[in-house]
DNA sequence: TGTATTTTTTTTGTCGACAAGAAATTGCCC
DNA sequence: GGGCAATTTCTTGTCGACAAAAAAAATACA
């Protein structure tokens, strides 16, 4: 029923199918393509993606892994919801998370880091440039995950990446259109943390990535006090 | 060619088949009954076991996806091994965790919470008194776990579950047999730090996990100087 | 008309078979 | 005897088909 994006292209090699749908899915889904709810059927894709039921069975069973999907035991499988209820528990993860991970990478990154890490500051500002707000929530992802990546801790990269990936969702969900000064804000403030990276100042990396989480998630609650007030259906 | 634990049972129900090999394969990993680099073979499982080669592929998957198991494309499948060059970043990680979770079970646990987790807390006695460390490894994750689940915040619940799965294999790499007093003394901790969660006492808590969680990456690390003077091939 | 029961439909879980890739083996040439 | 190429073997990735479970629809009965 939900039109998926990409074509399948012509010729695929072998092994490439599970992996091309399980990253097409996970970024529709991310993307709120496919919100939260939709049912996921397995024929249809096949059919889509012209390609057995057993790729795409390889697919769904990593989603659900991640939490990206439902599956009920023998029966429908379906986009997992966002727990509104617990959005505390997003908060505190993203704040204790966005400080370790700063800190860290100050401590323990290489030069290659950060070159990856420019190249990703350089993608965010070129979105909040274009004003394209779908490319701004994943390319500040992204940063953040690359920051992330610098700490080289492995456990720390897991669960960073996992809170990001809800946080784009949810990001996605408010963000229709900005007309805010706020993403500018975000470019300068990522440009302080990245210079406390790169600086090897761990204790300034900490407070600027704090300051900044708790920023993003008053933004964020600021965002659900004004949508609540317009739609009472939740 | 390695012999796995569990006898296959006669009769299985439509839809158990991944999730028994899932979890028996996942218990012969943590338990070192399949140490690192174990090869795993998709068609010797799949006789083992009597049952095609699809529920245990979708299993394999899983395990890939906890980082259990490593997967060539195309090529062969074994069992990760353990990054004993980064141990530092597991410490980190291990100690992090153990002081946010406890802290956070003292500030959100609900009645059930404390039942579970005395629970495990007795188990945990149990295998101390009985000498099995097998059990005793695997008592100290499920008490830790059960802790962490109080907390009520997923995303720290599922990275601290793998920080504790690696523990689990480390430390049954090393405790063959131990005579030491250490083990009561951790039901002693335990002891503690399951009255200042019951008592909502939050930094209390925060402040003992600290110290346990110190002195268990201090142990570790004795046991690996120990080991490191007997055998020189790794 | 409302409810319980049977039947049909829909979707998943499992199976056996086949083909592609990569390693291991063999054969060939020097 | 050693190095290189062709071949065989071995394992995985993919396919189409079938059967079990659960929901939906249809039927029977009060």
């Amino acid at each position: 029923m939900a039109a998926q994006t990409q074509s399948p292209s012509a010729e695929r090699k072998r092994g490439s199918g599970a992996k091309t749908v399980y990253e097409l899915l996970r970024n529709d889904i991310l993307d709120l393509v496919l919100p939260p709810g939709s049912p996921i059927d397995e024929v249809q894709l096949a059919e889509h993606f012209k390609m057995s039921r057993t790729p795409i069975r390889e697919a769904l069973v990593r989603l659900a892994g991640e939490g990206l999907i439902d599956t009920l035991p023998n029966r429908s499988t379906m986009v997992s919801n966002i727990d509104f209820l617990n959005l505390h528990t997003f908060f505190d993860a993203l704040v204790l998370m966005y400080r370790v991970t700063t800190k860290l990478a100050a401590q323990y990154h290489r030069p290659a880091d950060l070159l990856e890490i420019k190249a990703r500051q350089l993608e965010f500002a070129t979105a909040v440039a274009n004003q394209d707000a779908l490319a701004m929530i994943a390319a500040n992802a992204a940063l953040h995950s690359s920051i992330a990546e610098a700490g080289h801790n492995p456990y720390f990269v897991a669960v960073f990446n996992r809170i990001l990936d809800d946080g784009r969702r949810i990001l996605r969900l408010y963000y229709q259109s900005y007309g805010d000064r706020l993403p500018q804000q975000f470019v300068d403030e990522h440009e302080e943390i990245i210079a406390a990276v790169a600086a090897r100042d761990a204790d300034l990396a900490d407070r600027l990535a704090r300051i900044h989480a708790e920023q993003i998630v008053e933004q964020i609650q600021k965002l659900f006090a004004r949508k609540d007030r317009f739609d009472i259906s939740l």
